[in-house]
DNA sequence: TCTGGGGTCCTAGGACCC
DNA sequence: TCTGGGGTCCTAGGACCC
């Protein structure tokens, strides 16, 4: 017998990416802080402190931007190793209070606490609790949100920032919704927005208003979506779905954009080995194989085009991605400046369904290769390894981008 | 404003098959 | 010769999220 309803918590680290540099860094404590690169870089902050927020800066905003509207913010560039030694902490107190845990983000976490009540009392004591002991294990400040569905708890824990706990009881839900923005919904964004503006529409409520048939009419197929997320119910991707059930990665993916433009053709063919070497690796370190390659291209006036292609026998091996990206790269590049260049791995096979019989021998000689490759890496470094190819696109990005030739990583 | 990098999900059209 | 409808796979683009 499944609960009458479901309790479930959605807790936000603050300023995560700004608050675990001042524990590498204290001295940036109250300060007025941009993550994400320096001033006069090419690029977008990561995070701001909440200092730097009262200026107007935000994440994605570009960080020359920010410079000019907070001229004395501290520049710090982002360590995304940190990030993820930080993530696994969070992780792991998360982890003692509900087994029903999914990390949707690198600082943010669904957890189901439905019946956990003999365990860790009602709701607020539980959040009180986790809220604690997130402090004292990871010196880091959260958020919590609790409701009942992924999509109250996820717009609770933003309206208790910073800091703080919010619980919407059973029932409370339309009563909490009507006042906010239709903006608070996730996956309403500025598109999204605006049409529900031309329409009258700006808070929730205005939204719960409408019959669904009506928001049907005017917004398609997302129309009954938008009804259900308007009276706090867990729509799309979320409906009906459990915590915790990881299927693994849908794609993965490297890019590039450069800190100037080039339409050099040995340059771009050189980083498309480099991305290329990138995904493989990862695609070998999670055992999977992928079927669609796809190459993503950004000119200098932003225009992007992607175009993909889905292989007869999946693959991991890096020469044969990178044949198929560069093939697809020589079709579609029409010889003007570019400023981005990715590659993106996705439609991944089973390794039941991976390959026939005679592809098999050559594969696995490729593969026992490839991985001995990434192990040396991992011993002695990003750079002891690299196919000749891909050691070409360092070598021109660290003369063209950073003369000094300095070993440090950008970010 | 001069726009990163890593993702997810959704839509729409065309090819192809039955 | 003209003409169905459904299902699946593939591709391209776009909205959205952190």
């Amino acid at each position: 017998m499944s609960p009458a309803h479901r309790t479930i918590f959605h807790v936000d680290m603050d300023a995560f990416f700004v608050s675990v540099e001042e524990l590498f860094d204290p001295a940036l404590k109250g300060k007025a802080v941009v993550v994400g690169g320096q001033r006069h870089e090419r690029g977008v902050a990561s995070a701001a402190s909440y200092e730097a927020r009262k200026f107007g800066v935000h994440s994605a905003m570009p960080l020359r931007t920010a410079a000019k509207l907070c001229p004395h913010a501290i520049f710090v560039d982002g360590h995304p190793e940190r990030y993820r030694d930080y993530s696994a902490k969070v992780y792991q107190v998360l982890d003692r209070f509900s087994p029903k845990l999914e990390m949707v983000s690198i600082d943010e976490a669904y957890v189901d606490m439905t019946g956990t009540e003999r365990l860790h009392g009602p709701p607020m004591r539980a959040a009180h609790a986790l809220h604690e002991a997130m402090k004292a294990e990871t010196q880091l400040n959260c958020s919590i949100g609790i409701g009942t569905s992924r999509l109250l708890a996820k717009i609770c824990s933003d309206q208790a920032k910073p800091n703080g706990v919010l619980w919407i009881v059973p029932g409370g839900e339309a009563e909490f919704l009507a006042p906010l923005d239709v903006r608070k919904i996730p996956g309403v964004g500025k598109v999204m927005e605006k049409r529900l503006l031309e329409q009258g529409i700006q808070k929730i409520g205005d939204l719960a208003r409408h019959e669904e048939r009506w928001l049907e009419a005017n917004f398609g197929v997302l129309g009954p979506a938008l009804a259900g997320k308007a009276r706090g119910l867990d729509a799309g991707a979320w409906f009906d779905s459990d915590i915790g059930e990881d299927d693994g990665p849908r794609s993965i993916s490297h890019e590039h954009t450069y800190s100037v433009d080039t339409n050099d053709a040995q340059t771009l063919e050189a980083m498309l080995a480099r991305l290329s070497e990138m995904v493989c690796r990862r695609l070998r370190e999670q055992k999977l194989h992928a079927r669609t390659l796809q190459l993503k291209l950004r000119y200098s006036d932003f225009r992007t085009l992607t175009r993909a292609r889905t292989l007869e026998q999946p693959s991991s091996v890096d020469a044969e991605v990178l044949a198929t990206i560069r093939e697809l790269f020589r079709a579609n590049w029409n010889g003007d400046a570019v400023r981005l260049l990715g590659v993106c791995a996705s439609h991944f096979a089973d390794e039941s369904e991976q390959l026939s019989l005679e592809g098999r021998t050559t594969h696995e000689k490729w593969n026992q290769a490839l991985s001995a490759a990434d192990r040396m890496r991992e011993k002695f470094g990003e750079h002891a390894v690299s196919m000749a190819t891909g050691m070409k696109a360092r070598f021109r990005e660290r003369t063209h981008e950073n003369p000094a030739g300095l070993p440090g990583k950008k970010k």
